[in-house]
DNA sequence: TTGGAGTGAGAAAACGTTTGCTCAATGTGA
DNA sequence: TCACATTGAGCAAACGTTTTCTCACTCCAA
C-alpha cells in the first residue's frame, strides 16, 4: 500500500468506556489493574477493550510524566559483531515489557553522538545503554549527567556508573585450563594490539595457567597475522609448541589455516583455542574452532533490566559487574 | 551514576515564552518558523530558547497527531549481516531530520513479530521498514493493513507495496563482463540452493553473459561447497575453467582457499569474483575478494527517505525499485 | 470620522491517557 | 434512627505541545 495518509482511526480508550458504559477513569483502573471496582466490571472492561482491539497510546501515557516504554541502545560498533548478540540480548529481556529499542550507531563522531543523544532525550527514553566496539574505549560523548539513567555494556563508563563487562580474565583461564588438561605441555597466546585492555587481561590469564613458561606474540586483530605467528614459530629455533591460544577467532582461523598448510595437524599435533566464538568465522574454519564465548546476548539482557530497574527508580550499586563467557567445543581443541 | 530518579526538570516552551515575555502560542510558532510576528520577535524567542536548552517534548508533540519522529526497522536477520549496513543507512538519511529507528529483530517467530509490531504501532511510529535475511521469503508477519505506511527493503512485500531491493541482475552481469573482459575464456557460476530467488537472478544474468557454454552449479551457502565445487571441477573429466563467478563471498573464499590448495594461482590461473562483498569474508581471503557489493547502506537510505516521504502524506508509486550494485576491486579477479 | 484590510500576538481547545479528589450508595454499630 | 466507615465509580485536572479562533491595533481610502 503505496497510498499515504490512511485514516484507520484508533479506537481509544474513551471508546471502551463508552462500549462498556464506564466512565474513562474506571475503564483506565480496570485495564491497569488500578484501583478499586466489582470484579464484574474489571473484567466487562477489559473484555470490551480486548474486543474492540483497544491499545493505549504511547505518547498520551508517556506525557504523564511516567515512562515512554522506550530505551536507547547508543552503539560504535558499525560492523555490528559485538552490537546485534548484545542488541538481541536488550531486546528480547525487554519486548514483553513493552519496551521498544532506538539503535544508534554513532562512528566515533562526537557531534553525531551528540545528534543522537539529544534525539533520544527529546523521545523521553526511559534508560540509555552505552555500548561499543572496544571495552577500554570510551563513546565520543559525555552522558554522566543525562536526565536518564545510564548502563554501560562492554564498554568503559565512569568510575561511579554501572557497567556490564565479560569476565575475559575466567574465559581465558578456562581456555588455557582446557589446553593444559588435553596434555599440552608448551602452550603459546597469539593475540592482538598490546594497547587493547583485553589483549592485557587475557594475557595474564593465560599467564596465570601456564606460569612461567608463558610465551606471548602480540600483532594484528587478523588472519594474516595468526599466518605470521605460525612461520616464526615453526621456522624459528625453539620447539614448536602443541597448544595456541588466540587472542580472537580471526587470529585462530589464521593460525589453523597456516597450521593445515604446513601438514601440521589441528588438532592432533596442536590444538587451538579462539576467542568471541563469532560463529561465521569458527564454524567456517577446518577444523571449527572451540572459542570463548563472551555470552554477549546475556550481558545484553542484563543491561537491559538493569536500565529498566533504574528507570523504575530502583536503587542499583554502582560498579563493574562480569558476567562469566563460556568455552564452545568444536573440533580445533 | 547510579542513583534513580533524577529531577532535572527539562525547560518547557512555557519557560521559554516567559522568558521571551510572549505567550506560549507566540514562542511555539517562532520557534516552528510558522504564523506571523516581527523577525524580531521570532529572533528573540529562538536566542532565549536556545540559551535554555529548551528541546520540545516529542511525546506532547507526538500526542497532536502529527508525526512522532520515529520509524520501525523490523528485521529477522539474526546475524545483522544485511541489516546493519541497512540500518546504518536508514540512520544515516534520518537522524539529521530529527527521526529515530527502533530496531526489532524477530526471528521467524509470528508471535514475537506481532509483539514487536503492536509495541510499534502503540507507540506511534511514522511508519515501517521491513527488512530480511532473504529477498524472497517474506517476514512472518502480516504489515498490509497498517495505519502507518511501511516499505520494505531487501525483502519480498505485497504487490502493491514499496520494495526496494539491489539490482542483481546488473551487478551479476557486470562481475561476469569483467571476468569475461579479463580475457577468461571459460566462466563458470558456483552459487547457493537453487531455491533461492536471488541465485535465480544472478544465474540468468550470468548466463545471459556467457551464452550456451554456461555451466552452473548449486551447492549450500559456505565455504564447504566452494571447496568442494573446485574438486569436483578439477578432478573431474572437462578442462576446468579460467574464470569462476560465486553466488556469495563464503563461496568465493572456499573457492580461492581451494585453489590455493591446488597449487592453482588465483588470479592469474583463475580469477574469482564473489558477491556481497563482506568485508571481513572478502579482505581476509588470499588474495582478497573482487565481489559485487550490494549498496545496502545506500539502500537503507532511500528506504528511510521514502518512508518519511509516505508519512508526510507524499504520494510514492508502488513498485519494486532496484538499486545498483558495485563491482568492487581486489585482487581474486 | 468611519469602515475595511492587514498585521502581530494571545486565549484556549485539542491530543489520549492517568490519577487526585469527590461523591453517592451501601453496610455497620450505637 | 443516626453517624460513620467502606466501596464503587465518575469529574476534571494534568502532562507539553500545536493550532484554531479571536482580538487589538495600525494604516489607508472614502
Amino acid at each position: 500500500m503505496a497510498e499515504p495518509a490512511k485514516t484507520i482511526e484508533r479506537t481509544r480508550i474513551y471508546d471502551v468506556a463508552a462500549a462498556a458504559g464506564v466512565s474513562v477513569a474506571t475503564a483506565s483502573r480496570a485495564l491497569n489493574d488500578t484501583g478499586r471496582m466489582t470484579e464484574e466490571t474489571r473484567e466487562r472492561v477489559k473484555q470490551v477493550a480486548a474486543q474492540l482491539g483497544f491499545r493505549p497510546n504511547a505518547m498520551a501515557r508517556g506525557l504523564l510524566g511516567k515512562r515512554s516504554f522506550t530505551i536507547g541502545l547508543l552503539t560504535n560498533d558499525t560492523y555490528g559483531r559485538f552490537t546485534l548478540p548484545l542488541m538481541a540480548g536488550v531486546s528480547e529481556a525487554l519486548v514483553d515489557r513493552g519496551v521498544s529499542v532506538f539503535l544508534c550507531t554513532i562512528e566515533d563522531d562526537a557531534a553525531l553522538a551528540k545528534v543522537h543523544v539529544d534525539a533520544l532525550l527529546d523521545k523521553q527514553v526511559d534508560g540509555i545503554i552505552a555500548s561499543g566496539r572496544r571495552v577500554d574505549r570510551r563513546l565520543p560523548v559525555d552522558l554522566s549527567n543525562l536526565s536518564v539513567p545510564v548502563v554501560y555494556a562492554f564498554t568503559e563508563g565512569p568510575d561511579d556508573s554501572v557497567t556490564f563487562i565479560s569476565d575475559d580474565e575466567q574465559g581465558s583461564r578456562e581456555a588455557v585450563q582446557w589446553l593444559v588438561n588435553r596434555g599440552c605441555r608448551r602452550i603459546v597466546h597469539i593475540t592482538g594490539p598490546e594497547s587493547f585492555a583485553s589483549v592485557q587481561v587475557r594475557g595474564q590469564a593465560y599467564r596465570a595457567v601456564v606460569g612461567e613458561q608463558a610465551e606471548i606474540h602480540h600483532g594484528l586483530w587478523s588472519e594474516a597475522w595468526g599466518h605470521e605467528a605460525v612461520a616464526r614459530l615453526w621456522d624459528g629455533a625453539g620447539t614448536p609448541p602443541d597448544g595456541i591460544f588466540c587472542g580472537n577467532d580471526q587470529i585462530a582461523r589464521g593460525v589453523v589455516d597456516a597450521l593445515r598448510e604446513r601438514d601440521v595437524t589441528v588438532p592432533d599435533d596442536v590444538s587451538v583455542v579462539g576467542f568471541d566464538n563469532w560463529e561465521i568465522v569458527a564454524a567456517a574454519t577446518r577444523p571449527p574452532l572451540t572459542s570463548v564465548d563472551m555470552n554477549l546476548r546475556e550481558l545484553g539482557r542484563e543491561a537491559g533490566l538493569t536500565v529498566l530497574a533504574l528507570a523504575e527508580g530502583k536503587e542499583v550499586a554502582p560498579g563493574i559487574r562480569r558476567l562469566p563467557c563460556q568455552l564452545v567445543l568444536r573440533q580445533s581443541g
